[in-house]
DNA sequence: ACCAATATGTAGCTCAAGCTACAATTGAAG
DNA sequence: CTTCAATTGTAGCTTGAGCTACATATTGGT
């Protein structure tokens, strides 16, 4: 038996969820925030490729503000795992995975960060907070997101 | 000079943020990752001290879905960092200052899961999502936030 | 063709966050 | 009062993500 005080003392308002229910969300939560980066450089990768034509190791250390030698490191894990390649001295390339999960990212972005400004967050706030609330949108409240801006642009047009 | 490629090749639909610019932002989502742990622990242990009157070791691992040992590295990072204080075998505490954060991060976690359901989004999923958005939410987007609440229910009392 | 600036690569470190395996302590039930 | 299940603690490992310092390679301009 466990030692535990006696449960459900305090019958009050919200009570906690189960245990389990609450190890599933902070699992869900560890696991986006493990594929964030990995979110953040493909999706830089191919914003630099379609506007500018290359995605160097040295601009997306820059971008991202970090040293160099971390971009090198991530972007070998992106090889790892099959995200991504790369030409020395000829920029960082996407796979065929890489460019669907940048699609998707990039679309996600775009989503959250619209709803941030149709909810009136000052624009680079929306900006700022978006780039690490996009990580941890589901595809059901992604839905739901899209689904609020349709209606928020018909309203608009009043 | 740079040996880049022409920049500013392709001046289509939303080019890209400046280098600083966009290092600023990666960067403060960074430091929301480096904290979102810390984050959790307090508040799961204000809710554990308010719900059954302690918070111990083994519950706090159990609830986070990790294992003991885990939980309890990360509750000495929270010593050294003076949000909490523990005597063995008898639970652990808040410091002032960890129950000043507990204080906010669970007025924040209300506040965006409140926001998730306002749009749409099913329980479950909010429930879950809000787990890792609420660490990304920034003073402005919580102002924002809870602008729309007032509104939304002003609206539904229609 | 050369050279210097830029880019890339490597070595080696720190820290956070996770794990398993095992040891020690404690307190509740008999 | 003893015992044993539960809790806590420790040791030692892995991986990711960051850093600095130094080494090598490439290329654009002269
Ligand atoms: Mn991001
Ligand atoms: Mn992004
Ligand atoms: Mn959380
Ligand atoms: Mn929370």
């Amino acid at each position: 038996m466990s030692r535990k005080a006696s449960p459900t003392r305090n019958p009050l308002l919200h009570a906690l969820p189960t245990e389990q229910a609450q190890a599933r969300r902070f699992g869900k939560a560890r696991t986006a925030r493990s594929t964030a980066i990995l979110e953040d450089y493909v999706e830089l990768i191919a914003d630099l490729i379609e506007s500018t034509g290359e995605a160097r190791a040295t601009d997306i250390a820059r971008r991202l503000g970090v040293s160099h030698p971390t971009a090198i490191n991530t972007i070998a894990r992106l090889k790892r795992e099959d995200l991504a390649t790369a030409r020395p001295y000829r920029g960082i390339f996407l796979t065929e995975k890489g460019e669907a999960l940048a699609r998707r990212v990039r679309a996600r972005h775009r989503l959250v960060l619209e709803v941030l400004l149709a909810l009136g967050v000052p624009r680079e706030t929306a900006e700022a907070d978006a780039e690490g609330i996009e990580h941890h949108v589901s595809e059901g409240t992604l839905k739901a997101f899209s689904e609020f801006l349709k209606e928020s642009r018909v309203k608009k047009a009043s």
